[in-house]
RNA sequence: GGUGCCAUAGCUCAGUUGGUAGAGCAACGGACUGAAAAUCCGUGUGUCCCUGGUUCGAUUCCAGGUGGCACCA
């Protein structure tokens, strides 16, 4: 029997839940979460994870399953989504996956190349090296290291650089030489499904429900993870802004601002990434009919 | 009703001694393989309020109109 994963995305706040959970409960089946936010325990309102009533109607997974402390990663969740779905695809010929981490569904379609984990005081270091001696400094040693890569290295970005030579320093090999771009063969089918709006109600959707989550209570869950504000997990959208207000250095009016354009640039790059995914089969959020429709036809076929 | 000031990008405004214009913010486009709600790159998007007049040429000068603001009635 042919088994399939159906991916729901979009861009943030444009109803990917809404959507997933009437498919979820038309397939009767469970969700995968999909989203690098929403799987920390620490965090709920400002990621806007599912209501407790749409979590006890449909199961989920990767829904606070983790810590923000937990130093996490695509390629930790590649791994584990994909033991998760061997053990769905006993009990379901059919599973849902939404979310709208790009890199997280990538990281489940297709795979990411093995490497090392990363050594956090080797990151700590190139970072101070970055910080001190500047950008110069790192992209000369990954010449040096790794000249494959720095050809096509986009040499005005940090974190590429800083997390290829950091790959190159842990395994005494070139990062390139781990780089085979092969998409890992999957014992399932894909289809897409990407959800938009036109661009004005994206936005209005995107600035109710920041208010919304102001009124939930937004500012008490940032102050409780204020501590923590250095974590890669925390430099998220919602909550890096509160930790500037904290500071003294912004208003609680312009960090509410703040978010809202931060989500409006989110759902932008979330877009990029989606269009040029030829895969990608587009619908309104208000169509879940004929999303469920759509679904239909293609399982038949397969 | 009278007088004065203003009208330029989505917003706040600059500017052109007459040769169709530019800042900030907002917006938009793109890249992306272990940080991805991250990180980085790129782009002015315009009936210069309307109608006439002067002029080779008007967003700019003049007149009228419309709208806004202020003051006086």
């Amino acid at each position: 029997m042919t088994k399939h994963l159906i991916i729901i995305t979009g861009p943030t706040a444009i109803g990917k839940t809404r959507v997933a959970i009437k498919t979820a409960y038309f397939l009767n089946t469970e969700i995968v979460s999909a989203d690098s936010r929403q799987i920390y325990r620490e965090l709920s309102i400002g990621t806007a994870v599912p209501s407790a009533a749409e979590l006890n109607s449909i199961k989920h997974h990767f829904i606070h399953s983790h810590s923000i402390h937990d130093n996490y990663n695509a390629s930790r969740y590649e791994t584990e989504a994909m033991e998760l779905l061997e053990k769905l695809f006993k009990k379901y010929n059919t599973v849902v996956l939404t979310g709208g981490s790009m890199l997280y569904i990538d990281a489940v379609c297709k795979g990411i190349d093995i490497m090392p984990d990363v050594d956090p005081e080797l990151r700590q270091n190139l970072k101070t090296k970055l910080n001190d001696e500047g950008i110069e400094s790192v992209r000369f040693q990954l010449k040096q290291l790794d000249p494959e890569y720095y050809k096509q290295v986009d040499l005005k970005n940090p974190a590429r650089i800083v997390h290829a030579l950091e790959i190159c320093l842990m395994t005494g090999k070139p990062y390139s030489s781990f780089r085979t771009s092969f998409n890992k063969k999957r014992p399932f089918s894909v289809t897409k499904i990407g959800l938009d709006c036109n661009r004005a109600e994206l936005h209005q959707r995107i600035n109710r429900r920041v208010d919304e989550m102001i009124e939930a209570g937004l500012e008490k869950e940032a102050r409780g993870v204020y501590p923590f504000k250095h974590l890669n997990s925390l430099n998220t959208v919602g909550y890096r802004e509160f930790f500037a207000h904290f500071n003294g250095e912004i208003s609680k009016e312009k960090a509410v601002e703040l978010i809202k354009r931060n989500s409006r640039r989110y759902a932008r790059k979330q877009l990029t990434w989606f269009r040029k995914d030829a895969e990608m089969n587009w619908f309104h959020p208000q169509d879940s009919e004929k999303v469920i429709e759509f679904i239909q036809n293609k399982i038949e076929k397969i």
